[in-house]
DNA sequence: TATTTATGTTCACTTTTATAGAACGATAAG
DNA sequence: CTTATCGTTCTATAAAAGTGAACATAAATA
């Protein structure tokens, strides 16, 4: 390798976001003859292949991977200054977040406070959300299409991406009942025996500790609906007058507006959310914020104290 | 301008660091013509000089500034890139740091310790350390040529060049005397009257306000020896057997082995100590790591409740 | 299974871009 | 006033990037 060549760079960072030649190709207005001559010497000229070429599919390879986090560093910063040259003033690209379509909203919207209020990035800065299944959030953010993903769910770890995994929050499991059921008291008892309920979906943790709760004190509960999506849970709560096991946080205007309150938290029983993202060195500034903001220690020492509490 | 040209940009970046447009070429191996075209083509591109032609010198205009700082954050990570093609593992470059000739060296030590005692870093990077005159060290911060100047001079704002100056410390100016002077108390006193000194140069502010002292209390010091060094006045203080006006820091070492004693501090005479880098959204990690340590935080509270518990 | 479509590669050829070298101009130094 | 230094301009040439057709192969579709 004599010299690293930035014009094929460039071509290999379009193509591997976009992880396709002809697509690419007709965004640079260039042939896909061409693209492709330019990333072979791309490749040629560092000695190692940075797409394997699986069928008529180009995916990056490990090294791939690495290279193309560097020219994320390197490009963006040049359109940066692009932008700059062009307009006169930097504005920084929006935060693009992606969540699971299940989460809470109002943790989200906690959690992207910061951008919110601030009067200090309002104009110069907005934010994009993007609410999708677990895998195609983790597709997206490993081709740099999102900058932070918002979950409950636990990534696991994979072979050749290298997430990097927050913990935000821990939230505990509560029962939440209408105000209006004065027959259920602050504790557990037995008025809560046969009862109807709202609860998580099969496939959720949560929903696993509630059965064990269930079985340990003997409940009957006749389970009137069972659902995934947080948003869809919090209107059940409200509107079906059943019993409902979720995160206070669900359901935090409800509690403070009066027309639901909670009752108890179950014994052990925590939702999770996490901050996904990728292992980079230069990370969006406004998300750099939101994972080092007060809120999110407030929250983290709370969930420590709670724990400890717990024990 | 259609695109960024990244060629040329490094192009640009390379003869911006230099300054010299012959010798740059002579380094990149090609004719200076050549290279005097491409700068062209860039400047042509973007509509605007970025050289501005004084004589037959090249001078950065204010926007070859702002371009310069761009092209190091892109091509610096792109130089880290080809080490790591090159290599198999990622070596971060030295840590470039520029220090006043006159300063004290333990305070200069004891800012880079975290640097020293770091296992974690140890052998994945190292830092080099230049001791030059203030304008110098300017034009060099200037020139990327290092990352950070360590100076108790305040910098004068320039015209056209963001310096980020941050005060790390301000130390008191002490009455430093041999520790066998058992006549001399530790506090002010007729004693002190007619005495010898070595004392700071006389450009310093610190020289100032001990002849302000002198003044206030008809003090008639015999001055031995005015030296602008700190680690040569240190010298002297301890060898010289005359009394000394310096920071304690300078005679840290003889303080703790008792050569020497510190017999009390003048009230509003402080020496600053400032760390002054250029306005770069990217800077070296470990220079993050040494502007953000606990022990910086340290010296800035204690420095705090001085100013206040001289107020 | 055969056919079509989508996708990437290869090759010969053309166009564009970069470079060298000589001539020129301007400025600082002696 | 002369000379050495440094950047610019111009023309010819070399290097590169690009085109388009032919080819290869794997999915998708009939």
């Amino acid at each position: 390798m004599n010299r690293l060549n930035y014009h094929h760079l460039y071509y290999f960072w379009r193509v591997a976001k976009q992880g396709n030649l002809t697509a690419t190709a007709e965004k640079l207005a260039i042939s896909q003859s061409a693209l492709s001559a330019q990333i072979n010497q791309l490749e040629h000229s560092i000695g190692q292949p940075l797409f394997a070429r699986e069928g008529r599919q180009l995916v990056l390879t490990e090294l791939g991977h690495t290279v193309l986090n560097y020219a994320e560093d390197i490009f963006q910063r040049g359109e940066e200054l692009q932008q700059l040259l062009k307009r006169g003033v930097i504005t920084l690209p929006s935060l693009r977040i992606g969540m699971l379509s299940s989460m809470s909203r109002n943790f989200i919207e906690s959690f992207i406070e910061p951008l919110l209020g601030d009067k200090t990035h309002a104009n110069q800065a907005s934010f994009r959300l993007l609410a999708r299944p677990q895998p195609e959030l983790l597709d997206l953010l490993a081709q740099h299409q999102i900058d932070v993903v918002l979950t409950n769910r636990e990534v696991s770890l994979s072979d050749d991406i290298a997430w990097q995994s927050q913990l935000l929050s821990r939230q505990a499991l509560s029962v939440i009942a209408p105000a209006t059921r004065t027959d259920l008291p602050n504790h557990i008892d037995p008025a809560y025996r046969r009862q109807r309920w709202v609860v998580p979906g099969s496939a959720s943790p949560l929903r696993a500790a509630f059965e064990g709760f269930c079985t340990q004190h003997q409940l009957e509960p006749e389970i009137i609906a069972e659902v995934d999506d947080m948003a869809m849970l919090r209107l059940l709560a409200r509107d079906s007058g059943a019993l409902a096991a979720m995160p206070a946080v669900v359901v935090r205007d409800e509690l403070q507006s009066g027309v639901l309150s909670k009752r108890f938290d179950l014994p052990n029983a925590f939702e999770n959310f996490y901050a996904v993202t990728l292992q980079r060195k230069f990370q969006h500034p406004l998300l750099s914020e939101l994972l080092q903001s007060p809120m999110i220690d407030a929250i983290q020492q709370a969930t420590a104290e709670q724990q400890s509490d717990a024990q």
